[in-house]
DNA sequence: TAGATTGTTAATCGATTAACAATC
DNA sequence: TAGATTGTTAATCGATTAACAATC
């Protein structure tokens, strides 16, 4: 019932929230205490509290949560309490690997079609898909109403098919390629570039020359 | 000279500003503005040159900053002016795409070997590896001196994985597995789970059904 | 009951932004 | 010079944490 503003940060938590929960569901815990799964996610315990608390009272004193009504609630929440379909644009390697992940459907996200430009690729058994040509994209994603695509072309095509689904009606894109697209305010966009994440780590691991001691 | 204490958080920021600064000297650029350069990656122009003031004074009054300049000092700033070697345990779909995928040794990452303990895959060519036994992957990595990881096994055996390479000696882990991972403070960790992505944008594209109204 | 843990408030902490003197 | 943009300070904004009454 509350549902007051909830800040993109303590959206951004909720997955990570869900996939633990799934991961104590599976052990058989009936229960879970903010200060365990804290510890399990690195997150403290009254954090967890607080963002679980903009969404309603789903804690019980003494005990914790109960696991699956939280759950299914979170489900709700995040909306993945029904099966998303999704597109796939590149069926390059990245986007080989991609279609034959079986993590997106076991999770509810549902790969309906795979799409290339490239005629060596068009027509390729991909899993259970054959790979279509680019052109039928816009007609594929209208006739089904498709709301979320993936991404999996190099750098320098990516920002021409994001602008493609766009026009097809696509509000939400998760983009492999390692470019920063440019999209309308209405449509959400996520990118995942492995480098990026190495380079983070770098910075720690390389001895900074001057600043030798920690102090 | 300066370096500070440097928030996590702009560290984060520091790759996608190279990564950006890279495109735009490929476009034959010599100077670039806060302004212009956070119109590009959706970050406000304050911010940037915040950031980079914590490092030193990069830039020209009236000018900008000095493209070939500031990519040098953030590579170097991020420890990538040098070439990083990595290992890769998990050969399967995932594991074949991210052992195939170039951008890595493009941007200075190189992959050394590559772990499987399926005798299925070992022994089998991936790009211009061979699947090696898991069974070496310690001795491996104690023998190059391997201080990056990618983990890309079943959610079941990542943990058990992230052990052996700790053990051997490896400070950073891209773990692309969909669990949490639990390391000494010593080595960082970063996840890539790309169903967490979608279930954060599935929040936005999911009608509320008690929020009808925007107000 | 006694013990444990929630939901929530207030305090703290940290990050972002606005503004502007300095200066290329 | 006039115009543009930096580096930096102070103000604002937002997120995290500590603490505790409520209560299972």
């Amino acid at each position: 019932m509350p549902e007051r503003h909830v800040p993109d940060i303590v959206v951004a938590r909720l997955p990570l929230y869900l996939r633990a929960l799934s991961a104590i569901q599976r052990e058989g815990l009936a229960f879970i205490s903010s200060k365990e799964l804290g510890e399990r996610l690195s997150i403290s315990p009254a954090q967890i509290r607080k963002d679980l608390s903009l969404f309603g009272d789903f804690g019980r004193q003494g005990k914790g949560y109960e696991v699956n009504a939280l759950l299914a609630r979170l489900r709700r929440i995040l909306g993945v309490d029904r099966e998303w379909l999704m597109v796939l644009v590149g069926a390059g390697h990245l986007g080989s690997a991609v279609a034959n992940y079986t993590g997106f459907a076991q999770r509810g996200f549902r790969i309906a079609a795979v799409f290339d430009n490239d005629p060596q690729r068009i027509g390729v058994r991909l899993g259970e898909h054959v790979v279509r040509s680019a052109d039928e994209l816009d007609a594929f994603v209208r006739a089904h109403a498709i709301r979320l695509a993936m991404i999996a072309v190099p750098a320098s095509a990516a920002q021409t098919v994001a602008d493609q689904l766009v026009r097809a009606g696509v509000r939400g894109i998760l983009n492999y390629a390692p470019v920063t697209l440019t999209v309308p305010p209405s449509v959400r966009v996520e990118n995942i570039d492995p480098v990026l994440h190495l380079q983070h780590m770098t910075y720690y691991l390389s001895a900074e020359p001057e600043a030798a001691g920690t102090s």
